[in-house]
DNA sequence: TTGTAGGCGTTATCAT
DNA sequence: ATGATAACGCCTACAA
């Protein structure tokens, strides 16, 4: 059976295609009867409807929007913080009427990913590190961008939080309570797998603009509280992970003299600190304060952490998305310092 | 600044539009000296690439596949069992290469869901009630089209588990242990919000067919444990939550005599049982027995459940969705009984 | 109310 | 290696 398109059922019934276009797309410009027997033709046919590329392609938009992630879908589909904003961007889409076009982003590099062909009207881009190739791709196709968390695109609108202010905020938290052997846990700050301690250099150099920004604000509050920046352990992951964090954990607790306190730069690494911390026979938060990120999976386990509107980011994404603003605008969200029972001061 | 197309770019070089889209597309069809000069001038003009939406078009695929799912997304943002779905299928699109367009259907009725628009290769429907239009839009699209869970559409995948199978499972579990007092609280059985006690008409009349025959399920294996089903107290909820848990166990517990132990098709709701019980003070499963369904927020609460192999149908979804199988096959997946600690025998 | 015809931007075929 | 031309399927002035 050869490709029904309106010109078969026009020929079919000896109208030409506009008419039959009318029927399908603008049904009070045609007499019912007509539109009735065109309909019931088509549906003998088993005619598809209009050719939704070539509808896209006439009318110039696609009724979808882009989003590109990081991560794998698999781990985006498993992190509060993504799902959240996912949440977010996901119900402004659906008041909207559009769809959410997810676009995969190859980790192994055999392939571009599918951005050029993504029929979509504008484009959602999520912490990409700094220079992936996926970014200039999207940014070449010139269609309303924006970006959330990280990479900062001058011109482009972009929404996040004040990484920096964040991340002294929850370093100011433990200082002020008196802590002065700090380690920190961190992941994502690269791209290529590595586990294990990373020196200065290696965390300043670190791809996510965001976690980059957020480790500076540990430093600066920790600095001026009189720690020797130099001396604080850091632990790098390369997996979100509760398992990740105990790792890091027994890492950090296995220093001599051990730390009072531990910063992670996300909960779930955090609940993975407190593991190793029970593994170790360790009080938190007596022998031991954590701190986490994101107000993901906290509350529960009774973390103190940072707590971002990531449903609201996701929402006024999605807005932004369907009506451009003129001015590019740099909109950072409010965090704030979720303190429970995992903080206390450290043992005289 | 007018559009920029391949003709603009041909003009301004005197070549014609096809030697410029090998430049894009058959980058070997082209001399290298010719092709930089080409890419030269449309970065100059701001080409943006060659229109998705005509390449589409012309080649005649998508490179992406559509997404249905019957609740809000924020909604399925945040159940376990659709993220487990979502994940399996998600890294099946992701190894593809091929994007998941997730189309919003507007619960208010309002405007037909944008099935029509959709620049697809293939459809995923999961779990729509019976008769719900979106089902027939895309139909009409006559793509491959798999549906999951529900409903059953004669001549196309289908993937899900044996529903009643599943429910006598759980059921059974319950009378063989000793029960003979049951109680059942139930999500997704119609989609008109309803919450109350539900007669057994209104049970069989529910419009979701995997909870028909989940319920069935329960039915039979009580029917054969010598349990007069008319007698089962059944609340019925619309939300799946937590909070409507712990509505359907005080319903339920504050019957005479006290049901010793309670169906749920879900883990969340079963969350909310245990909540309602531990208001009055019973002791579980001394007091009460819970089964929940699916094994997705059991585990750490220690709940009795049926556990589904929900990344693997997402997978096995994202597989029949890029190469469709000549016959269209019924696939049911294994569902596993996993005993935890909210099921023990009533007391004596 | 219905028909005509042009064009949306691309790629494939067949020349040269 | 490059050019001309014809689809791909549809929508929309405009004309009748």
């Amino acid at each position: 059976m050869a490709r029904v398109t309106l010109q078969t059922i026009a020929d079919r019934l000896g109208v030409s295609r506009a008419t039959v276009s009318y029927a399908f797309s603008r049904p009070d410009q045609l007499s019912d009867d007509l539109r009735r027997r065109i309909l019931q033709v088509a549906d003998e046919l088993g005619y598809a409807g209009p050719n939704a590329a070539a509808r896209s392609l006439r009318l110039g938009r696609a009724g979808a929007v882009g989003l590109l992630f990081s991560e794998t879908l698999a781990y985006a589909f498993a992190d509060p913080y993504a799902l959240g904003f996912f949440q977010g961007l996901a119900t402004a889409a659906e008041e909207a009427g559009v769809g959410l076009l997810i676009l995969p982003l190859p980790r192994g590099e055999k392939r571009p990913p599918p951005v050029r062909d993504a029929v979509v009207d504008a484009f959602c881009v999520v912490s990409l590190p700094d220079g992936h190739p996926a970014l200039a791709e999207v940014l070449a196709r010139r269609l309303p961008t924006v970006v959330v968390d990280e990479p900062y695109v001058p011109g482009h609108p972009f929404l996040g939080i004040d990484e920096p202010a964040a991340g002294a905020q929850a370093a100011r938290h433990l200082v002020e309570l008196g802590h002065r052997r700090v380690g920190v846990a961190m992941v994502g700050l690269h791209d290529d797998g590595r586990t294990g301690w990373a020196d200065p250099g290696r965390q300043r150099g670190a791809v996510f603009e965001a976690m980059r920004g957020r480790r500076s604000g540990y430093e600066a509050a920790c600095v001026s509280a009189g720690v020797d920046w130099a001396s604080v352990p850091f632990y790098e992951l390369s997996r979100n992970s509760r398992a990740a964090g105990r790792e890091a954990g027994h890492a950090l607790l296995g220093r001599t003299p051990r730390p009072t306190a531990i910063l992670t730069n996300t909960d779930v690494l955090a609940l993975g600190i407190l593991d190793a911390a029970a593994d170790l026979g360790l009080d938190v938060p007596l022998d031991l304060s954590v701190v986490g990120f994101s107000d993901s999976a906290a509350e529960e386990a009774g973390l103190t952490t940072i707590r971002q509107a990531k449903q609201e980011i996701g929402a006024a994404a999605g807005r932004l998305l369907l009506e451009p603003p003129d001015e590019p605008e740099r909109l950072l969200f409010p965090h704030e310092l979720i303190v429970r029972a995992s903080t206390a001061p450290p043992r005289p």
